[in-house]
DNA sequence: ATAAACTCTATTGACTCTATCGTGTTTTAA
DNA sequence: TTAAAACACGATAGAGTCAATAGAGTTTAT
């Protein structure tokens, strides 16, 4: 579950969108340029999460994207989900993106069994966790000092 | 933290090695013969969990591997950070293999600071669970009739 | 001495990932 | 009505990673 680039991206796109939730569109070049991210290639990501159905886009000269729900109908699991593919860390684990593992007995392979519980700690955070917070964090965040994140609860 | 084919291997590897810890070496031919795991490429990750200080070997005709400390000694995460680097989902987080992440304020950003909650519920378990908790989950597994993964606690 | 087994480096082939490019199409402000 | 802005979509390049194999060397029990 190492987050690409291509994901991080997506997720501080949608929190950008998430923080100006509303009828409005947000032009890709503000994103792009405010968060850092290569214009052409933050397209595609955006793109990419109009087919998942995750944003939603008007186009024309007052064009651009906008959330398709409210933030904090968007789990960021699923967005990880269809950027990444599974959350869990061995594909004999996941239901959605299952793959069979070379070893001689899945169902008996303790490896698999101890992946499910980091599996299921993971999803558990990322299920319940929605871009909602990621903006009440940013949130958060711009109105604190310079603290760094181990003193942040 | 998706957890590559070698680094699966390695902890299978390294669970066969658990079962019969003890004085004697386990020859990576009966590992890889048992395990199904190409016998040329669990030279290479053996050799390197030794260079790890995680196993030792023996060499010549009656040689092999064997563990290099009690199999409760051995923590988990400990292979995988050397095997895969860090465990955390995104570099910007981690204090072994930090990586810049190209954001414009890293202690500001929401998207680092959620990804360290995941972090630290994946370092939880993998931290605390060790090859010993393999050997005795195989055990177990071993012991039980068929039930899929859900059911065992 | 010989064979079995580890040691160590190199390399190959497939694949993935980031990023860029080109060329459309749609929309709307002027 | 026209041109510019922005999305749509596919293609592709370049770099890197990863699984797996190969080859040649060293060690050691018998």
């Amino acid at each position: 579950m190492k987050l690409s680039v291509r994901g991080k991206y997506a997720l501080r796109a949608l929190t950008v969108l998430g923080e100006s939730y509303g009828p409005e569109v947000v032009r890709i070049q503000a994103i792009s340029e405010q968060q850092n991210i290569p214009k052409r290639f933050l397209e595609q990501i955006l793109f990419d999460l109009k087919s998942a159905g995750i944003v939603e886009s008007r186009r024309g000269v007052a064009g651009g994207y906008r959330l398709a729900a409210p933030p904090d109908k968007i789990p960021l699991a699923k967005v990880i989900r269809h950027l990444e593919g599974a959350l869990a860390p061995v594909g004999c684990i996941s239901e959605r993106f299952y793959e069979k593992c070379s070893c001689p007995d899945e169902l008996k392979c303790p490896l698999r069994s101890i992946m499910k519980e980091v599996r299921d700690a993971i999803a558990n955070i990322l299920e319940h966790s929605t871009v909602a917070d990621l903006v009440a964090r940013a949130v958060k965040l711009r109105n604190q000092p310079d603290l760094p994140l181990d003193y942040v609860i």
